[in-house]
DNA sequence: AAGAATCTGTAGCGATCGCTACAGATTGGA
DNA sequence: TCCAATCTGTAGCGATCGCTACAGATTCTT
Protein backbone atom coordinates (compact mmCIF):
# COMPACT_ATOMS: atom_id res chain seq x y z
CA UNK A 1 0.00 0.00 0.00
CA UNK A 2 1.20 3.49 -0.85
CA UNK A 3 3.00 5.56 1.73
CA UNK A 4 1.99 9.31 0.67
CA UNK A 5 0.14 11.20 -2.11
CA UNK A 6 -2.75 11.02 -2.37
CA UNK A 7 -5.14 8.62 -0.05
CA UNK A 8 -5.07 5.26 -1.71
CA UNK A 9 -7.94 3.57 0.42
CA UNK A 10 -11.13 4.21 -0.39
CA UNK A 11 -12.99 6.01 2.29
CA UNK A 12 -16.46 5.07 1.69
CA UNK A 13 -15.57 1.63 1.50
CA UNK A 14 -13.85 1.99 5.16
CA UNK A 15 -16.68 4.07 6.09
CA UNK A 16 -19.12 0.82 5.13
CA UNK A 17 -17.03 -1.59 6.89
CA UNK A 18 -16.91 0.79 10.07
CA UNK A 19 -20.94 1.36 9.53
CA UNK A 20 -21.18 -2.38 9.78
CA UNK A 21 -18.70 -3.02 13.11
CA UNK A 22 -20.28 -0.19 14.96
CA UNK A 23 -23.75 -1.65 14.17
CA UNK A 24 -23.22 -4.67 15.69
CA UNK A 25 -21.21 -4.30 18.70
CA UNK A 26 -22.40 -0.48 19.46
CA UNK A 27 -20.14 1.94 20.45
CA UNK A 28 -19.04 0.92 23.31
CA UNK A 29 -18.39 -2.87 22.29
CA UNK A 30 -16.48 -1.77 19.28
CA UNK A 31 -12.44 -0.99 19.49
CA UNK A 32 -10.31 0.96 17.03
CA UNK A 33 -8.62 -2.45 17.11
CA UNK A 34 -11.82 -3.95 15.37
CA UNK A 35 -12.22 -0.82 13.29
CA UNK A 36 -8.93 -0.49 12.02
CA UNK A 37 -8.68 -4.43 10.67
CA UNK A 38 -12.17 -3.98 9.16
CA UNK A 39 -11.55 -0.88 7.22
CA UNK A 40 -8.06 -2.56 5.99
CA UNK A 41 -5.95 0.66 6.99
CA UNK A 42 -3.59 1.28 9.87
CA UNK A 43 -4.63 3.76 13.26
CA UNK A 44 -3.03 6.98 12.10
CA UNK A 45 -4.85 6.77 8.59
CA UNK A 46 -8.31 6.37 10.36
CA UNK A 47 -7.71 9.21 12.89
CA UNK A 48 -6.16 11.39 9.58
CA UNK A 49 -9.39 10.56 7.54
CA UNK A 50 -12.24 10.78 10.65
CA UNK A 51 -10.34 12.64 13.30
CA UNK A 52 -11.14 9.82 16.14
CA UNK A 53 -13.21 7.13 17.24
CA UNK A 54 -16.79 9.68 18.30
CA UNK A 55 -16.36 11.71 14.85
CA UNK A 56 -15.85 8.24 13.08
CA UNK A 57 -19.11 7.29 14.93
CA UNK A 58 -21.14 10.47 13.82
CA UNK A 59 -20.26 10.07 10.36
CA UNK A 60 -21.29 6.01 10.66
CA UNK A 61 -24.49 6.98 11.78
CA UNK A 62 -25.34 10.14 9.44
CA UNK A 63 -24.03 7.25 6.75
CA UNK A 64 -26.34 4.91 8.31
CA UNK A 65 -29.29 7.35 8.28
CA UNK A 66 -28.12 7.76 4.34
CA UNK A 67 -28.02 4.62 2.92
CA UNK A 68 -29.25 1.17 5.03
CA UNK A 69 -32.15 3.45 7.13
CA UNK A 70 -32.87 5.64 4.15
CA UNK A 71 -36.18 4.33 4.33
CA UNK A 72 -37.35 6.05 7.03
CA UNK A 73 -36.69 9.79 5.72
CA UNK A 74 -37.90 8.26 2.04
CA UNK A 75 -41.12 7.94 3.80
CA UNK A 76 -41.79 10.97 5.66
CA UNK A 77 -40.48 12.88 2.29
CA UNK A 78 -42.77 10.75 -0.09
CA UNK A 79 -45.82 9.56 1.99
CA UNK A 80 -48.31 12.39 2.04
CA UNK A 81 -50.88 11.29 4.55
CA UNK A 82 -50.41 10.05 8.05
CA UNK A 83 -51.57 6.63 7.61
CA UNK A 84 -49.44 6.19 4.73
CA UNK A 85 -46.48 7.63 6.37
CA UNK A 86 -47.10 5.03 9.59
CA UNK A 87 -47.63 2.17 7.26
CA UNK A 88 -44.79 2.83 5.19
CA UNK A 89 -42.63 3.06 8.66
CA UNK A 90 -43.70 -0.22 10.44
CA UNK A 91 -43.59 -2.11 6.62
CA UNK A 92 -40.17 -0.63 5.95
CA UNK A 93 -38.53 -1.40 9.05
CA UNK A 94 -40.06 -5.46 8.52
CA UNK A 95 -38.79 -5.48 5.90
CA UNK A 96 -35.10 -4.25 6.18
CA UNK A 97 -34.56 -5.17 9.58
CA UNK A 98 -34.04 -8.86 9.20
CA UNK A 99 -32.25 -8.48 5.72
CA UNK A 100 -29.28 -11.10 6.84
CA UNK A 101 -26.48 -9.28 4.42
CA UNK A 102 -25.89 -6.95 7.29
CA UNK A 103 -26.28 -6.80 11.20
CA UNK A 104 -30.07 -6.90 12.25
CA UNK A 105 -32.25 -4.10 13.69
CA UNK A 106 -31.30 -0.38 13.54
CA UNK A 107 -28.42 1.02 14.56
CA UNK A 108 -29.56 4.30 15.60
CA UNK A 109 -31.62 2.16 18.27
CA UNK A 110 -29.09 -0.14 18.81
CA UNK A 111 -25.64 1.15 18.55
CA UNK A 112 -25.46 3.64 21.87
CA UNK A 113 -27.58 1.04 24.57
CA UNK A 114 -24.55 0.60 26.71
CA UNK A 115 -21.97 3.33 27.36
CA UNK A 116 -20.12 4.62 30.20
CA UNK A 117 -20.18 7.93 31.64
CA UNK A 118 -17.50 9.10 30.13
CA UNK A 119 -19.41 8.57 26.59
CA UNK A 120 -22.78 9.79 28.27
CA UNK A 121 -22.58 12.24 24.73
CA UNK A 122 -22.38 9.44 22.40
CA UNK A 123 -25.87 8.35 23.99
CA UNK A 124 -27.23 11.43 24.14
CA UNK A 125 -26.60 12.23 20.43
CA UNK A 126 -28.80 9.14 19.29
CA UNK A 127 -31.35 9.52 21.73
CA UNK A 128 -32.11 13.18 20.60
CA UNK A 129 -31.89 11.67 16.73
CA UNK A 130 -34.41 9.11 17.54
CA UNK A 131 -36.96 11.53 19.85
CA UNK A 132 -36.38 14.20 16.59
CA UNK A 133 -37.77 11.61 14.63
CA UNK A 134 -40.37 10.77 16.84
CA UNK A 135 -41.27 14.55 17.90
CA UNK A 136 -41.39 14.75 13.49
CA UNK A 137 -43.81 11.87 13.17
CA UNK A 138 -45.87 13.34 16.08
CA UNK A 139 -46.27 16.47 13.97
CA UNK A 140 -47.54 14.91 10.87
CA UNK A 141 -50.17 12.77 13.30
CA UNK A 142 -51.27 16.45 14.30
CA UNK A 143 -51.43 17.64 10.70
CA UNK A 144 -53.78 14.65 10.34
CA UNK A 145 -56.03 15.05 13.12
CA UNK A 146 -56.35 19.11 12.00
CA UNK A 147 -57.03 18.07 8.62
CA UNK A 148 -59.77 15.45 9.57
CA UNK A 149 -57.66 12.94 7.93
CA UNK A 150 -57.68 11.14 11.64
CA UNK A 151 -60.17 11.12 14.01
CA UNK A 152 -60.77 14.45 16.23
CA UNK A 153 -59.89 12.52 19.22
CA UNK A 154 -56.68 10.62 18.30
CA UNK A 155 -53.79 11.68 20.78
CA UNK A 156 -50.63 12.63 18.31
CA UNK A 157 -48.16 11.73 20.62
CA UNK A 158 -49.38 8.86 21.99
CA UNK A 159 -49.95 7.30 18.59
CA UNK A 160 -46.46 8.73 17.05
CA UNK A 161 -44.95 7.13 20.64
CA UNK A 162 -46.70 3.78 19.91
CA UNK A 163 -45.48 3.74 16.06
CA UNK A 164 -42.16 4.52 17.12
CA UNK A 165 -42.61 2.15 20.03
CA UNK A 166 -43.11 -0.96 17.64
CA UNK A 167 -40.68 -0.16 15.39
CA UNK A 168 -38.02 -0.38 18.44
CA UNK A 169 -39.56 -3.46 19.01
CA UNK A 170 -39.13 -4.81 15.61
CA UNK A 171 -35.18 -3.61 15.39
CA UNK A 172 -35.19 -5.36 19.01
CA UNK A 173 -36.81 -8.73 17.89
CA UNK A 174 -34.50 -8.63 14.63
CA UNK A 175 -31.81 -8.86 16.71
CA UNK A 176 -32.94 -11.80 18.96
CA UNK A 177 -33.39 -13.31 15.80
CA UNK A 178 -36.60 -13.16 14.73
CA UNK A 179 -37.12 -13.19 10.77
CA UNK A 180 -38.47 -10.91 8.26
CA UNK A 181 -42.03 -12.95 7.76
CA UNK A 182 -42.56 -12.74 11.56
CA UNK A 183 -41.45 -9.26 11.51
CA UNK A 184 -43.83 -8.22 8.40
CA UNK A 185 -46.64 -10.32 10.80
CA UNK A 186 -46.20 -7.81 13.51
CA UNK A 187 -45.97 -4.97 11.35
CA UNK A 188 -49.44 -5.64 10.54
CA UNK A 189 -50.62 -6.67 13.79
CA UNK A 190 -49.57 -3.40 15.19
CA UNK A 191 -51.18 -1.44 12.31
CA UNK A 192 -54.44 -2.93 13.28
CA UNK A 193 -55.06 -0.39 16.00
CA UNK A 194 -54.12 2.45 14.05
CA UNK A 195 -57.38 4.87 13.90
CA UNK A 196 -58.11 4.19 9.87
CA UNK A 197 -56.95 1.77 7.93
CA UNK A 198 -55.18 2.38 4.68
CA UNK A 199 -56.50 2.30 1.42
CA UNK A 200 -55.35 -1.34 -0.23
CA UNK A 201 -53.84 -1.15 -4.05
CA UNK B 1 -14.42 -0.96 57.56
CA UNK B 2 -13.34 -4.49 59.36
CA UNK B 3 -10.14 -6.42 57.73
CA UNK B 4 -11.38 -9.72 58.84
CA UNK B 5 -13.43 -11.90 60.30
CA UNK B 6 -17.54 -12.37 59.14
CA UNK B 7 -18.17 -10.02 55.77
CA UNK B 8 -19.06 -6.71 57.07
CA UNK B 9 -20.89 -5.20 54.37
CA UNK B 10 -24.53 -6.34 53.27
CA UNK B 11 -24.01 -8.51 50.40
CA UNK B 12 -27.90 -7.87 49.22
CA UNK B 13 -27.40 -4.05 49.33
CA UNK B 14 -23.97 -3.88 47.30
CA UNK B 15 -25.70 -6.24 44.38
CA UNK B 16 -28.46 -3.80 44.28
CA UNK B 17 -26.16 -1.30 44.22
CA UNK B 18 -24.32 -2.90 41.35
CA UNK B 19 -28.06 -3.91 39.42
CA UNK B 20 -28.56 -0.22 39.46
CA UNK B 21 -25.30 0.62 37.56
CA UNK B 22 -25.59 -2.59 34.95
CA UNK B 23 -29.05 -1.35 34.36
CA UNK B 24 -28.06 2.60 33.42
CA UNK B 25 -24.97 1.68 31.50
CA UNK B 26 -24.81 -1.85 30.20
CA UNK B 27 -22.27 -4.38 30.81
CA UNK B 28 -19.80 -2.97 28.52
CA UNK B 29 -20.14 0.62 29.80
CA UNK B 30 -19.79 -0.75 33.40
CA UNK B 31 -16.41 -0.68 34.79
CA UNK B 32 -14.80 -2.57 37.94
CA UNK B 33 -14.57 0.73 39.30
CA UNK B 34 -17.93 2.39 38.80
CA UNK B 35 -18.99 -1.03 40.30
CA UNK B 36 -16.80 -1.08 43.47
CA UNK B 37 -17.74 2.56 43.70
CA UNK B 38 -21.12 2.00 43.86
CA UNK B 39 -21.05 -0.85 46.42
CA UNK B 40 -18.69 0.65 48.30
CA UNK B 41 -16.20 -2.32 48.59
CA UNK B 42 -12.63 -2.60 46.99
CA UNK B 43 -11.99 -4.91 44.12
CA UNK B 44 -10.56 -8.04 46.28
CA UNK B 45 -14.02 -7.85 48.30
CA UNK B 46 -16.01 -7.90 44.89
CA UNK B 47 -14.49 -10.91 43.94
CA UNK B 48 -14.59 -12.53 46.59
CA UNK B 49 -18.17 -12.36 47.47
CA UNK B 50 -19.29 -12.50 43.60
CA UNK B 51 -16.70 -14.41 41.82
CA UNK B 52 -15.76 -12.17 38.85
CA UNK B 53 -17.69 -9.14 36.65
CA UNK B 54 -19.69 -11.72 34.68
CA UNK B 55 -20.66 -13.75 37.38
CA UNK B 56 -21.52 -10.77 39.27
CA UNK B 57 -23.71 -9.27 36.29
CA UNK B 58 -25.17 -13.00 35.92
CA UNK B 59 -26.12 -12.78 39.42
CA UNK B 60 -27.73 -9.22 38.87
CA UNK B 61 -29.74 -10.36 35.99
CA UNK B 62 -31.21 -12.86 38.28
CA UNK B 63 -31.96 -10.70 41.27
CA UNK B 64 -32.97 -7.90 38.75
CA UNK B 65 -35.64 -10.57 37.95
CA UNK B 66 -36.84 -11.97 41.12
CA UNK B 67 -37.03 -8.13 41.68
CA UNK B 68 -37.71 -4.80 39.84
CA UNK B 69 -39.15 -7.33 36.97
CA UNK B 70 -40.71 -9.62 39.02
CA UNK B 71 -44.04 -8.39 37.65
CA UNK B 72 -43.86 -10.24 34.35
CA UNK B 73 -42.95 -14.11 36.61
CA UNK B 74 -46.27 -12.95 38.52
CA UNK B 75 -48.24 -12.23 35.50
CA UNK B 76 -46.81 -15.95 34.14
CA UNK B 77 -48.21 -17.52 37.47
CA UNK B 78 -51.32 -16.12 38.18
CA UNK B 79 -53.03 -14.71 35.37
CA UNK B 80 -54.95 -18.10 33.86
CA UNK B 81 -56.00 -16.41 30.11
CA UNK B 82 -53.75 -15.08 27.64
CA UNK B 83 -55.68 -12.07 27.17
CA UNK B 84 -55.50 -11.01 30.87
CA UNK B 85 -51.28 -12.38 30.77
CA UNK B 86 -50.87 -10.25 27.63
CA UNK B 87 -52.94 -7.50 29.11
CA UNK B 88 -50.56 -7.40 32.40
CA UNK B 89 -47.49 -7.85 31.04
CA UNK B 90 -47.59 -4.53 29.08
CA UNK B 91 -49.62 -2.68 31.13
CA UNK B 92 -47.13 -4.01 33.85
CA UNK B 93 -44.27 -2.65 31.42
CA UNK B 94 -45.92 0.53 31.11
CA UNK B 95 -46.29 0.95 34.90
CA UNK B 96 -42.79 -0.03 35.89
CA UNK B 97 -40.37 1.15 33.23
CA UNK B 98 -40.52 4.96 33.94
CA UNK B 99 -41.00 5.04 37.45
CA UNK B 100 -38.33 7.05 37.84
CA UNK B 101 -36.43 5.92 41.34
CA UNK B 102 -34.44 3.39 39.41
CA UNK B 103 -32.58 3.61 35.86
CA UNK B 104 -36.07 3.19 33.24
CA UNK B 105 -36.67 0.62 31.42
CA UNK B 106 -36.01 -3.27 31.36
CA UNK B 107 -32.36 -4.35 32.72
CA UNK B 108 -32.58 -7.87 30.07
CA UNK B 109 -33.37 -6.03 27.19
CA UNK B 110 -31.06 -2.80 27.18
CA UNK B 111 -27.89 -3.96 29.42
CA UNK B 112 -26.14 -6.11 27.06
CA UNK B 113 -27.38 -4.43 23.89
CA UNK B 114 -23.42 -3.44 22.96
CA UNK B 115 -20.63 -6.11 23.23
CA UNK B 116 -17.44 -6.75 22.05
CA UNK B 117 -16.81 -10.21 20.58
CA UNK B 118 -15.37 -11.22 23.75
CA UNK B 119 -18.43 -10.16 25.81
CA UNK B 120 -20.27 -12.19 23.17
CA UNK B 121 -21.63 -14.75 25.77
CA UNK B 122 -23.00 -12.08 27.94
CA UNK B 123 -25.26 -10.84 25.31
CA UNK B 124 -25.99 -14.42 24.09
CA UNK B 125 -26.89 -15.10 27.76
CA UNK B 126 -29.97 -12.03 28.17
CA UNK B 127 -31.43 -13.00 24.49
CA UNK B 128 -31.57 -16.65 25.20
CA UNK B 129 -34.03 -15.09 28.29
CA UNK B 130 -35.61 -13.11 26.15
CA UNK B 131 -36.23 -15.75 23.93
CA UNK B 132 -37.11 -18.00 26.20
CA UNK B 133 -39.92 -15.79 27.74
CA UNK B 134 -41.05 -15.18 24.44
CA UNK B 135 -41.43 -18.91 23.75
CA UNK B 136 -42.98 -19.02 26.86
CA UNK B 137 -45.68 -16.63 25.77
CA UNK B 138 -46.29 -18.24 22.69
CA UNK B 139 -47.10 -21.44 24.19
CA UNK B 140 -49.50 -20.03 26.61
CA UNK B 141 -51.02 -17.96 23.31
CA UNK B 142 -51.25 -21.74 21.42
CA UNK B 143 -53.08 -23.14 24.24
CA UNK B 144 -55.75 -20.13 24.59
CA UNK B 145 -56.54 -20.70 20.72
CA UNK B 146 -56.50 -24.63 21.52
CA UNK B 147 -59.08 -24.07 24.22
CA UNK B 148 -61.24 -21.45 22.25
CA UNK B 149 -60.37 -18.88 24.00
CA UNK B 150 -58.59 -16.92 21.07
CA UNK B 151 -59.56 -17.73 17.38
CA UNK B 152 -58.55 -20.43 16.10
CA UNK B 153 -57.06 -18.43 13.02
CA UNK B 154 -55.19 -16.37 15.60
CA UNK B 155 -50.77 -17.08 15.01
CA UNK B 156 -49.41 -17.63 18.30
CA UNK B 157 -45.82 -16.88 17.13
CA UNK B 158 -47.11 -13.69 15.12
CA UNK B 159 -48.77 -12.61 18.31
CA UNK B 160 -46.00 -13.41 20.92
CA UNK B 161 -43.84 -11.79 18.75
CA UNK B 162 -45.77 -8.60 18.64
CA UNK B 163 -46.57 -8.57 22.31
CA UNK B 164 -42.32 -9.04 23.09
CA UNK B 165 -41.64 -6.11 20.47
CA UNK B 166 -44.28 -3.82 22.04
CA UNK B 167 -42.26 -4.27 25.45
CA UNK B 168 -39.11 -4.01 24.23
CA UNK B 169 -40.40 -0.99 22.41
CA UNK B 170 -41.67 0.90 25.57
CA UNK B 171 -38.60 0.17 27.44
CA UNK B 172 -36.39 1.86 24.45
CA UNK B 173 -38.93 4.70 24.94
CA UNK B 174 -38.41 4.64 28.51
CA UNK B 175 -34.84 4.92 28.01
CA UNK B 176 -35.19 7.70 25.39
CA UNK B 177 -37.72 9.48 28.62
CA UNK B 178 -40.80 8.81 27.98
CA UNK B 179 -42.86 9.07 30.90
CA UNK B 180 -45.68 6.63 32.44
CA UNK B 181 -48.58 8.10 31.60
CA UNK B 182 -47.81 8.22 27.33
CA UNK B 183 -46.47 4.29 28.19
CA UNK B 184 -49.90 3.44 29.39
CA UNK B 185 -51.49 5.33 26.39
CA UNK B 186 -48.73 3.25 24.24
CA UNK B 187 -50.15 -0.20 26.29
CA UNK B 188 -53.80 0.52 25.45
CA UNK B 189 -52.94 1.15 21.84
CA UNK B 190 -51.30 -2.14 21.35
CA UNK B 191 -53.75 -3.98 23.78
CA UNK B 192 -56.12 -2.61 20.63
CA UNK B 193 -55.34 -5.54 18.50
CA UNK B 194 -55.89 -8.05 20.55
CA UNK B 195 -58.24 -10.63 19.38
CA UNK B 196 -60.37 -10.49 22.59
CA UNK B 197 -60.41 -7.74 24.70
CA UNK B 198 -60.16 -7.91 28.21
CA UNK B 199 -63.72 -7.73 30.25
CA UNK B 200 -63.14 -4.34 32.14
CA UNK B 201 -63.19 -5.10 36.18
C1' DA C 1 -4.08 -17.92 74.73
C1' DA C 2 -2.68 -18.90 70.25
C1' DG C 3 -3.19 -19.86 65.64
C1' DA C 4 -6.07 -20.77 61.56
C1' DA C 5 -9.43 -18.89 58.68
C1' DT C 6 -11.46 -15.25 56.64
C1' DC C 7 -12.39 -10.60 55.01
C1' DT C 8 -10.60 -6.41 53.71
C1' DG C 9 -7.36 -2.53 51.86
C1' DT C 10 -3.37 -1.15 49.24
C1' DA C 11 -0.82 -1.45 45.44
C1' DG C 12 -0.14 -2.94 41.24
C1' DC C 13 -0.16 -6.77 37.50
C1' DG C 14 -0.54 -7.80 32.30
C1' DA C 15 -3.57 -6.60 28.67
C1' DT C 16 -6.09 -3.50 26.00
C1' DC C 17 -7.82 0.95 25.32
C1' DG C 18 -7.84 5.45 22.27
C1' DC C 19 -4.61 7.81 20.24
C1' DT C 20 -0.02 9.79 18.32
C1' DA C 21 5.23 10.59 17.35
C1' DC C 22 8.11 9.75 13.93
C1' DA C 23 9.94 7.91 9.87
C1' DG C 24 9.25 5.78 5.08
C1' DA C 25 7.92 6.89 0.72
C1' DT C 26 5.15 8.73 -3.05
C1' DT C 27 3.06 12.58 -5.54
C1' DG C 28 2.77 17.06 -7.32
C1' DG C 29 4.21 21.76 -7.86
C1' DA C 30 7.77 25.19 -8.40
C1' DT D 1 15.19 18.12 -10.38
C1' DC D 2 14.24 19.07 -5.81
C1' DC D 3 11.52 19.90 -2.02
C1' DA D 4 7.09 20.46 0.28
C1' DA D 5 2.98 18.17 1.26
C1' DT D 6 0.61 14.29 2.24
C1' DC D 7 -0.51 9.54 3.33
C1' DT D 8 0.83 5.50 5.46
C1' DG D 9 3.18 1.89 8.69
C1' DT D 10 5.60 0.84 12.90
C1' DA D 11 6.05 1.31 17.43
C1' DG D 12 4.52 2.75 21.41
C1' DC D 13 2.40 6.47 24.61
C1' DG D 14 -0.49 7.34 29.01
C1' DA D 15 -4.73 5.76 30.84
C1' DT D 16 -7.88 2.40 32.09
C1' DC D 17 -9.32 -2.22 31.96
C1' DG D 18 -10.35 -6.78 34.76
C1' DC D 19 -8.24 -8.89 38.11
C1' DT D 20 -4.92 -10.44 42.02
C1' DA D 21 -0.67 -10.76 45.35
C1' DC D 22 0.16 -9.73 49.67
C1' DA D 23 -0.30 -7.82 54.10
C1' DG D 24 -3.37 -5.88 57.96
C1' DA D 25 -6.47 -7.23 61.22
C1' DT D 26 -10.50 -9.38 63.27
C1' DT D 27 -13.12 -13.48 64.53
C1' DC D 28 -13.61 -18.02 65.84
C1' DT D 29 -12.07 -22.52 67.08
C1' DT D 30 -9.05 -25.52 69.48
Amino acid sequence: MARSGPRTFDRDAALEAATLVFWEHGYAGTSISQLTTAMNINPPSLYAAFGDKRALFTEVVDRYNATHGRFMADAFAEETTATGLVTRLIMGAAEHYAEGNHPPGCLVIAAAANNSPSNAEVSIDLADRRNANRDLLQTRIADAISSGELPADADARGLATYVVAVIQGMSQQARDGVNTETLKMVGEMALRMWPVQPVSA
